[in-house]
Order: structure tokens, then C-alpha cells, then sequence
RNA sequence: GCGCCCAUAGCUCAGUUGGAUAGAGCAGCAGCCUUCUAAGCUGCGGGCCGCAGGUUCGAAUCCUGCUGGGCGCGCCA
């Protein structure tokens, strides 16, 4: 918010010296001291093309601007920077704007009027959640919350088919299992059977429950019921363990929707009509290749079954057709192979595939004392994500899973997250937020009360500054990690305010500091309480205000 | 063999879309509490930004080729 104290002003001297800008001036912030608050790199970037060297440019624009009471200082430095230093009166005018958000400090419009729908979670009722879930889990809500902070109308849609072979080895292991409880121990396990201990779990509540049931079932009813029992039990669990993650979805999707409105049928035929389908071996084929893709694959396989291809081609386009203006999607780096063939295909249907966003995140491993630790979805001693989150808690699930790029590898550090003191990076940020709240209440205690009006000009510690300075780019931020799919932003963003707010408390004394300067001080705390607050929200994890 | 992702301090990772002398946490060492929460703060040491070219005023960042690691490449999802 910094710039738009000085880029009109520097867009008309600019203009003054030749130089035309269209669209808004770059603006950097140096890192080291003594280059200024912000800087720019214009007349480096169109020296060549006015014929001038980029220095005697730069100061011809730094000559043409007007003295103004909120700058102290403009100078050409290095190879062409033109440096701008604020006075103070910057950083308080920019704190009384930020005082007046409210509690909407880093909320933007961006997105106001404007839908998204964001697909993530997704997993199949074929288990409970398993720890590496948590990434997609962490990632899809963090995101689906920046898009809301930016004003986004946002729904948050979970899509899951209980029907096709994972299912039904599904009911099978279960019905196995079931027939052991009730004492036919002859019946043999299948070879790609889900293991779980749920597995035996639903088997023996069935057991107990509906055995005369299922002795008066055939074979082929005794597996439909228990897949039914599997499916139910899945994802109750599943739920459950994101409503402890505080993870809430708008639209669970059943895949078996796409059928019953005739969408798969209809996508086949449509892509025929384009000449991309083919029959051979039996099968029905995309021809993919014609869209440029390296290969055909099939869409219908000669049992007459889709592959998954292509209801997720008809899924795609039929969140394309309710409008959104943006459609993500969230998906570990083990399903990337999809992705190029769904695009191609709804892109193919005439569909503006540039409102489609789709946010591969790589996978975790899991790192305790050093060692990584194995697990396995099937091999039994799964570790699932509620083994997790008993383990370390649900705000530093949350947290650690969005805090590394989407993008890198992330390695889980289970000793780290099980550490509840200063090396965790969650409780650093929940500290600042308490430490905020703690004087707010002491300062009530002793009748200092939070004044809106007070006179923010005694503000001119380094500390006060380089925090207001921080907070000026909360929106700022918020609206690139939007923008960029990168939730991580957030975390480090937080990690900064933090320690700029700890430097602060450190050498600024607040309560019974001079009260000009004391109410400006609580000013200053109360309002990166606020944003810290916001941030914290955003990544979904608590904002205590006592440690 | 092909596609996508990654490679930065001892370890885990940032790096504001191409800027100035590459940053943080942890680990190590040394300091700071009779005063608003020491779950905090300060200081020190630590680098061939995987390698080799290219693009330009300027590259950790963009392009090409290597090396090493991850994930995929099915009439599974």
C-alpha cells in the first residue's frame, strides 16, 4: 500500500522526462539499509529504448518530482535504482488506514463478484484418511481460504465414486473378514485386499449385527451389503477427521451423478462428433494424439465400463457449466498423469480450459529422529491421519502442511511437530497472537483503554516502523498467495510479522510508556493483533489468547 | 525410453515473478528476565545457489544440454 503514496507523482516526472508508463510502476523493496523504503527500477528498464544511460535518466526523473511532506529523500543508486525513503508520516498515515479495516485487515476484493470452486480431499470411501492425505487436505482448505479473504464466492466441492473394483475389493475384504468372525475360516483373503484393521472392524460390527442377515443373504448380496457397511463406516471416519482438521465441504459429488444425468454419455458423444473417438480391441479410444498429447487412451473400456478419464472429463465440464470463473482442482503428484488428458478434453468440448487451475502438490515423507518412517496404505499398519494429529495436534497438522511450496517435497518432521515449545514454528506465531492479547487485557486492568484517535506521530521507532511496514503488505500478500496458488506465503509472511512484533515488544516498552505514546503503542499492537488473527485464520489453525 | 516436479548454509527450507553485499529456522558457541508472557530478544561462525553453456546493463530466478533424486507413463483411480 506503500506505493501509492509516490507512483502517480513519479508516473507525471517520469512523463516529464520522456517516459511514458503504461499500467503500474514496478515497485521493490530493497534489503539492505540505506536504499530506501521502496525502489524502482523504470529508468533501467527503458534507458536503452529512449537512448539514454539508465543514471541520467533515473535523475532526470528524480529532478522532476515535486517536494512532498511524505518523502524524505529520493536518489539515484547503483546501476539506475531510483530509491525512495518515506518520512514517518507514511507509516502512520498507512497505520490509521489499516486501524480503520477493522477486523478485515488483509481482506481484498480481488475476487468480489467474482465464483470458484475448488475440488480437493477427494479420497474414495475405501479407507480412512491415511497421514499423507494431510497435505491435499492442509493445501485444498488454505487455498479455498485466500480465495474467500480476496472475496471470492467459494465453494468447496469433495468428489468421490463408491462404485467400480476399489470398492468392491472393498466389500470383499470385509465380507472375508466377516466370514472368519462367523466361522468359516476356509474362505481366502484376496490377494489386493485392504488390510486395515477397520476392515475388521466393520466385519466384526457386522457380526454382532446383522449375522442372521447375512446367513440369509447370498453371496452376491452379502458383498453388496458389506461394501454398503464399508462405504458408510469410511466416511463417517473421513469426516470426522476433517471436521477435527476444521475442514468443511459445500458439495460432496458422487461420481454416479454423471450417469444418471446422462453426462458421461453425452461427453463420448460430443467428443465424437469431433472426430476424437474411436473404436479398436473392443474398446472405446480418445484420440488424444490429434490434440497434440503423446498418446490415445482409452475412455471406454470393452466391458463397456469408463475408464476414469472420462467421467472426470464430464465432471470438469460440468463444473465449467455452472459458471465458475475460476475451477480448481487439488492433486498429489501421483495423479499428474491425468491431468493433460482431462484438460485436452474439455478444452476439445469448447470449454475455456484458462479457468481451470490445478494445484499438483509433491508428496511427504514423514521424518522422525532421522529416519524416514514407512507406512502403507494396505500393509496393515497404516498410519492415518488421525494417528497424526493425536500425535502433534491439529493446528500443527494444518500448519506444517501448507508452510514448504506445493511444489518441493515436504519433509514432515514429527519429532519437530511433537516439540509444543520454541522450535515449532506454530506455537512462534501463537505466542506473538497471545503475548498481543495478554497486554490488551492487563492494559484494560489497569484502565488503558484502545483509542482509535490517538496520535500515531510519536511513532517513530525503527521497530514501530519496520512492523507498520510489514502490516502495509499484509493485503498485498494475501492476494499473491492467491493469486499464485501458494499458501506457504502466508506461513512465512506470519513467521515475519511475528518476529517483527516480538522486536518491537522487546525494545518498545507499552504500558506505562508516555501516554501519547502509549495509546499509539497499543494502537500499533492491537492492530497486528488483528492481522496476525486473520493470518492464522486463513491457514486454518487457533488464534489463543493465552499460552 | 518419455512426461512432470525438485536440487540454495551441517539439517529443513525461503528468496516479493530478472535487480543492488543470497536470507530464515533448527543444530553449535556467547549473552539478556526485581518491570507489559524468556514459548521471547541480541551477537558470532557457516555458501562453487548441482554442473556446463546461452540470453542482457544485471541470472539462484529465463532458455538449452548434462548429473543426481522424487512421482507418473494401465481396458486401476
Amino acid at each position: 500500500m506503500m506505493q501509492r503514496y509516490i507512483e502517480e507523482e513519479l508516473r507525471r516526472s517520469a512523463e516529464a522526462a520522456g517516459l511514458v508508463i503504461d499500467g503500474p510502476i514496478p515497485f521493490g523493496v530493497p534489503k539492505q539499509e540505506g536504499q530506501g523504503h521502496l525502489s524502482t527500477n523504470i529508468a533501467m528498464m527503458h534507458a536503452k529504448r529512449l537512448g539514454k544511460q539508465p543514471r541520467v535518466l533515473a535523475q532526470e526523473i528524480v529532478d522532476a518530482l515535486p517536494a512532498s511532506a511524505l518523502v524524505a529523500a529520493v536518489e539515484v543508486a547503483g546501476p539506475g535504482f531510483i530509491n525512495v525513503t518515506f518520512s514517518d508520516a507514511v507509516y502512520h498515515a498507512m497505520l490509521r488506514d489499516l486501524d480503520a479495516m477493522a477486523d478485515d485487515i488483509g481482506r481484498s476484493d480481488l475476487g468480489i463478484g467474482r465464483t470458484m470452486n475448488i475440488e480437493y480431499v477427494s479420497a474414495n470411501p475405501t479407507g480412512p484418511l491415511h497421514a499423507g492425505h494431510g497435505r491435499n487436505c492442509a493445501v485444498g482448505d488454505t487455498i479455498a481460504n485466500l480465495f474467500a479473504w480476496n472475496g471470492y464466492a467459494v465453494t468447496r466441492e469433495y468428489y468421490f465414486n463408491n462404485a467400480g473394483n476399489q470398492m468392491n475389493m472393498l466389500g470383499r475384504s470385509i465380507y472375508v473378514r466377516l466370514q472368519h468372525a462367523l466361522g468359516n475360516l476356509d474362505v481366502p483373503f484376496p490377494e489386493d485386499g485392504y488390510h486395515g484393521e477397520y476392515i475388521s472392524h466393520v466385519a466384526e460390527s457386522i457380526a454382532t449385527e446383522h449375522a442372521d442377515q447375512i446367513r440369509a443373504m447370498s453371496e452376491d448380496e452379502a458383498l453388496a451389503f458389506c461394501r454398503k457397511q464399508g462405504e458408510t463406516w469410511c466416511f463417517a471416519s473421513i469426516r470426522q477427521t476433517l471436521e477435527t482438521l476444521n475442514i468443511h465441504h459445500d458439495v460432496y459429488f458422487n461420481e454416479d451423478t454423471l450417469y444418471g444425468t446422462g453426462k458421461v454419455v453425452a461427453t463420448v458423444e460430443a467428443l465424437r462428433d469431433r472426430g476424437l473417438v474411436y473404436e479398436k480391441d473392443g474398446a472405446t479410444w480418445f484420440a488424444l494424439t490429434q490434440l497434440g498429447n503423446p498418446q490415445d487412451k482409452v475412455i471406454v473400456k470393452s466391458t463397456g465400463e469408463p475408464t476414469y478419464r472420462l467421467p472426470d472429463i464430464a465432471y470438469h465440464r460440468d463444473k465449467l457449466e455452472r459458471g465458475y470463473d475460476v475451477v480448481v482442482d487439488v492433486f498429489g503428484a501421483d495423479h499428474i498423469a491425468t491431468v493433460p488428458d482431462v484438460l485436452a478434453g474439455v478444452k476439445a468440448l469448447g470449454f475455456d480450459t484458462d479457468r481451470v487451475r490445478v494445484v499438483i502438490h509433491q508428496m511427504v515423507t514423514f521424518v522422525e529422529d532421522g529416519e524416514v518412517v514407512k507406512f502403507s496404505k494396505r500393509s496393515g499398519k497404516s498410519f492415518t491421519l488421525d494417528d497424526l494429529i493425536d500425535e502433534v495436534g491439529a493446528d500443527v497438522v494444518r500448519f506444517f502442511f501448507i508452510m514448504r511450496a506445493v511444489g518441493t517435497h515436504l519433509e514432515f518432521d514429527l519429532g519437530l511437530a511433537k516439540e509444543e515449545g520454541d522450535r515449532n514454528p506454530v506455537f512462534y506465531l501463537q505466542y506473538a497472537h497471545a503475548r498481543i492479547c495478554s497486554i490488551l487485557n492487563k492494559g484494560l486492568e489497569r484502565g488503558v483503554t484502545l483509542d482509535h484517535g490517538a496520535d500515531l506521530s510519536v511513532l517513530i521507532h525503527p521497530r514501530e516502523i519496520e512492523l507498520v511496514a510489514l502490516l502495509s503488505r499484509f493485503r498485498s500478500t494475501v492476494e499473491r498467495a492467491c493469486e499464485n496458488l501458494e499458501p506457504h506465503v502466508i506461513a512465512e509472511f506470519l513467521r515475519d510479522l511475528a518476529g517483527a512484533y516480538h522486536n518491537f515488544y522487546h525494545d518498545c516498552r507499552i504500558l506505562g510508556a508516555e501516554p501519547p505514546l502509549e495509546s499509539a503503542r497499543l494502537l500499533l499492537a492491537d492492530v497486528t493483533r488483528r492481522a496476525m488473527r486473520n493470518g492464522l485464520l486463513i491457514l486454518g489453525v487457533g488464534t489463543p489468547e493465552r499460552m
